[in-house]
DNA sequence: ACCTGAACACCGTTCAAGT
DNA sequence: ACCTGAACACCGTTCAAGT
């Protein structure tokens, strides 16, 4: 029915595709090898012998993805869900950050610049002109999906305060000891994050969300 | 050799005891219902009959666990809004990381410890344990709150990834200059995630945000 | 109601065997 | 080197059958 990659393809980018567009879909889980395998058209043994694991596999679809998303300023391109621009936006502003340096670099140099001691009046207004900056792209990009009714009317300074707090919350993350590969628990966190956003209820008057009746 | 739940414990309770034991080891990972099983000395089938699923067995022993480890009061009372509580329980997990030290003394040294050389083995085992508790504590709060249906079914496991994120970008701020006191936008960004979790769309069929449709 | 153990439909990974 | 498919050792969940 939906089958097969893009003829022409070797077996190793057969897999990358297969991966990568098992990625988009509404499931939050890593796909598993053998439905990659069976996507690809090749055997689970031949996705075992050019990405040992699982997680060196969505390791590189994700650079992959990121690489080719990244590059060109996506969030035009109307034919790209909402969603997926306003991540891969988040996802610029957190690699900006990065660039050369490598995130740790970057955290003990602001780290030491900013908060081991009393930073400067010149130092604390370079640093909040900076979050300002960052913040204001956030806006940009809400203002953005607004245009084109991706997103309801509502306070984007707001939102972009939650969405800038959350990147920050997984910037940090990224140089602190974890369990794996976090590249794709963070993709999972900013996800939930940019759905929140453009769900949002457009603020009925009355408190939809709790339970309106707690005693019983 | 290290077998055997105490003895005149009712099936139900050996498995509880079982899995509450089994959450304190190294193991990242929430135990697997055979294993679960095996050590409370019954059968998979049994365990299946007092908790049909995973989530409902992980939610009641973490209840379990931290209601008898250290009472929250203000999370079961069920005449202030969902929405308050877990914003409180939220503020009380930010507040007890800072505790004396105040939240750059804690920074700083977690910093040093964790960030600025690269950590010990046994460093990075006790950081990760750490987050992992604050993960777990945060799943607990979400399965209090969905136990009186304040809170949708669905993946506590993310929506605690989700919530953590952002506790951790609000802590982290608490240290960088800021123009005023943080104090309201804290809270403001905290309301705003949390009011996303609670009023999580039930998951329909179609996401309805963006179109999935990489393949053609 | 409570419990058993087999069975179902999956996993990630390994590996002898082919080309 | 590249690829196959069977096999291993797991999963969570379902379910007919017992008590």
């Amino acid at each position: 029915m939906e089958e097969g990659p893009p003829a022409g393809l070797s077996s190793r980018d057969k897999i990358l595709w297969a991966a990568a567009t098992m990625l988009g879909g509404k499931s939050a889980t890593t796909p598993s090898v053998r439905a990659v395998a069976a996507r690809a058209g090749v055997s689970t043994g031949s996705v075992q012998h050019h990405f040992p694991t699982q997680r060196e596999l969505m390791d590189e679809v994700l650079i992959l993805v990121y690489d080719t998303m990244l590059p060109d300023d996506s969030l035009h391109d109307s034919s790209i869900p909402a969603r997926e621009r306003l991540v891969a936006s988040l996802q610029r502003l957190l690699a900006l950050e990065v660039r050369d340096l490598g995130s740790r670099g970057v955290w003990i140099q602001a780290f030491d610049r900013y908060v081991r001691s009393e930073p400067t009046e010149a130092a604390r207004e370079e640093y909040l002109a900076r979050e300002r900056e960052l913040r204001r792209r956030i806006e940009y990009s809400l203002a953005v999906l607004q245009g084109e009714g991706a997103l309801a009317p509502g306070d984007n300074e707001r939102r972009a305060r939650f969405l800038n707090t959350v990147a920050s919350g997984l910037s940090i993350a990224q140089v602190f000891p974890a369990v794996s590969s976090l590249l794709a628990t963070e993709l999972e966190v900013l996800r939930t994050a940019v759905d929140y956003v453009l769900n949002e209820q457009p603020a009925s008057e009355s408190p939809a969300p709790g339970s309106p009746q707690p005693g019983e």
